[in-house]
DNA sequence: GCACAATGATTGCATAGGCAAGTATATTCA
DNA sequence: TGAATATACTTGCCTATGCAATCATTGTGC
């Protein structure tokens, strides 16, 4: 199966210095992204894995587990535990559909909700300061070749599911 | 205390969606990119946790538990349990240095080594594939942007480590 | 209705990381 | 020398995630 845009070639087993990869790049900007999301809401009792459902139900349109965990594309099992924890701090309630009996519904405490208010304003402050000095069409470049990166993985997801092989 | 650079302003409380930023974006490449690389590398029974210290213990300058560490800006108890995992599977040996006898001094086993082998074309691979369809300028741009947001980040670790604080 | 598949949620087991406390060794300096 | 400090590593506790197995409920086809 012949691939369909060739591969870039701009690293080679070869010439890898791993400190110089795109991949080791977004994995420290993320790692500094995270640390200032969470330093600034360590004052709320919240970190990443915490604030991020309680800000997604507070948007609404993730209002079950399941929904939840296919957005954050993280395992249904993983969910429960950090719904778990959440409730133990009172900001979630749990309630048992009477629609659909296997489904559970979230929603926020006013505790929940009261905290959550103070999640976007920090993820927008963290988020321009790492983009200080950055032109709105830098900005922009960068989102495009994210989203072209995020689409070449997603096709080598879909196509690749046999070739769980590498390169003898 | 002013800010040197002001931050950027391509978010705000109201305007965001999680879906669109940036740090959603990052992640998911993130995810992607190591989903392929881990799914090329299971075939050696190794995860993302695994492949990076062996492969940085066989590029040399990484011999020390500590250095490892340091270099993956990684916390000394989290790379003591995964060089436990490592040193199981046969592919790490640990011996205590004679000139120091605080540190332990890492080496590749015959089986980490042949192992450690197959990271370099997996990596250049996944990460080509993930940038099918750049341009040489493109990537030199997404390197430069990401080098930016990173200059940023450390800044702002430098100077706040006292306002802990989020904007009420 | 009934076997069967699909879905939602949970649990057990494993890997994995952060933080803090503790131990052993080395270094610095009075 | 010896106390204080720094460094290297380890361990315990907690949060966090993936995978597989399980259970309850719902839907589907007969």
């Amino acid at each position: 199966m012949p691939v369909k845009t060739p591969p870039a070639s701009f690293y080679s087993a070869e010439s890898l210095r791993p400190e110089g990869t795109i991949g080791l790049l977004m994995k420290r900007v993320m790692q500094s992204v995270l640390l200032q999301i969470d330093r600034r809401l360590a004052a709320h009792d919240l970190t990443h894995a915490q604030w991020l459902p309680l800000y997604r139900i507070s948007r609404g349109g993730c209002d079950t587990m399941a929904a939840l965990a296919r957005d954050q594309s993280l395992d249904p099992g993983a969910m429960t535990r950090a719904l778990d924890r959440l409730e133990a701090k009172g900001l979630v309630r749990r309630e048992r559909s009477q629609q659909d009996r296997r489904v559970i519904k979230l929603e926020l405490t006013d505790s929940g909700r009261a905290v959550s208010q103070h999640v976007p304003a920090v993820l927008a402050e963290v988020l321009n300061a790492h983009l200080a000095g950055f032109a709105e069409s830098e900005w922009q470049m960068l989102n495009d070749l994210l989203q072209r990166m995020l689409a070449n993985g997603e096709a080598l997801r879909d196509c690749g599911k046999d070739l769980a092989k590498d390169s003898e």
